[in-house]
DNA sequence: GGGAGATTCACCCGAAAGTATGAGGGAAAA
DNA sequence: TTTTCCCTCATACTTTCGGGTGAATCTCCC
C-alpha cells in the first residue's frame, strides 16, 4: 500500500519531467495548450487506471465466477490449510493460465508466484499443477 | 463496456468545459501553470481509477452449464476436429497426469503423446494443458 | 516488543512441457 | 492407385514448471 503510494508518486515525478521535457523542446513550436492538457489526461488517466487495479488488488478474487453459491472455502481451506493468497493462485491455476499470468493478473512476480504455487502443492500432496486442479475439485474447493 | 467509454468521455467533456469555467474565473488571477496542470493531473487520476474499476469489474461469465447427462462425445468430437487418440491424451490430461505418464498408461513413446498435445492444443486453441482441461469442461466434453 | 504466519521477491538448476520439422506405415476414401 | 487422415516416433530447440534456499516486509496476536 505504502510502496504503491509512494511508486505512484515516484511515476508522477517522472512524468512531471517528463513535461518538462516536451516542454523545452516543442512547447515553442506547434503543440498548442489544447494537446498538453489533453496529454497530461491521457497520462493521468493511464496512471490512474493502473492505481485503481493495484490498489483495489486485494479485492477478492474468490467472488468472480461462481455461478452458483459456492463457499465451502472458508472450512475446507483451514482443514488443508491453504492461505487465501495461496488459494487465489491455484484458482487461477484452474483456468489454465501460466505462472506469468498469474503473476500479472494478481500484480506480483513470476518468482512470487512460483512460491504460491510450490507452497499449495505441498499441501495438497501433488506434483503439478494440473493435479492440483484436480484435487482441488475433488475436495470442492474449485468449481 | 461502451456505455462506460461514453460515460468517460462525457465526463471529460463536463472536466474541459469545468476547465474552461475555472479559466475565465480565476485565471487571470493567482492560477498557475503548475497548478492548472495539477488539478487536471488530479481529476484525470481520479477518473481513470474510476474507469479502471469500472472496466475491470468482475463481469457475470455465462458459462455453458452442462445440465444433461454426460456423453455428447461423438458430436462435439466431430465438430471440434478431434481424433480419438487426441481425446485420450486430453482425458488422461484432465486428470493430472504427465505426458510421461499418459505415454505409460497409453503404451506409446513420450514423443508421441507431445505431438497429440500439440495437435489437440491447436484444435483447441490453447497453449497449455490446464487450458486445455478448462476448455474441454466448458465444451462438455470433460467430465 | 517479539514471535508466527503470510506475503513478497530473488537466484540457481533440473525436469517437464511445448514448438517445429520430418518421416514412415496403415486404413479408408477418392 | 493416389490421396488423405491418423497414428506413430524422432531430433532439436525454447519456454515454462517446480524444487530448493534464503531473505525482507508486513500483519496479527500474545
Amino acid at each position: 500500500m505504502k510502496k504503491t503510494i509512494l511508486l505512484y508518486a515516484l511515476m508522477m515525478a517522472v512524468l512531471v519531467w517528463l513535461m518538462k521535457f516536451i516542454d523545452y523542446r516543442f512547447f515553442v513550436r506547434d503543440i498548442t495548450m489544447e494537446m498538453y492538457v489533453g496529454l497530461i489526461g491521457i497520462l493521468c488517466t493511464a496512471l490512474g487506471i493502473w492505481m485503481g487495479l493495484r490498489l483495489t488488488r486485494p479485492k477478492m478474487v474468490v467472488t468472480e465466477a461462481p455461478a452458483r453459491a459456492f463457499l465451502p472455502n472458508e472450512k475446507k481451506l483451514s482443514e488443508i490449510g491453504l492461505s487465501e493468497r495461496e488459494f487465489e493462485v491455484l484458482q487461477l491455476m484452474a483456468e489454465g493460465l501460466s505462472n506469468q499470468e498469474i503473476a500479472d493478473r494478481l500484480f506480483i512476480s513470476l518468482n512470487t508466484v512460483k512460491t504460491h504455487a510450490s507452497n499449495l502443492f505441498m499441501k495438497l500432496e501433488v506434483k503439478r499443477r494440473t493435479q492440483a486442479v484436480q484435487t482441488g475439485k475433488n475436495l470442492g474447493i474449485l468449481a
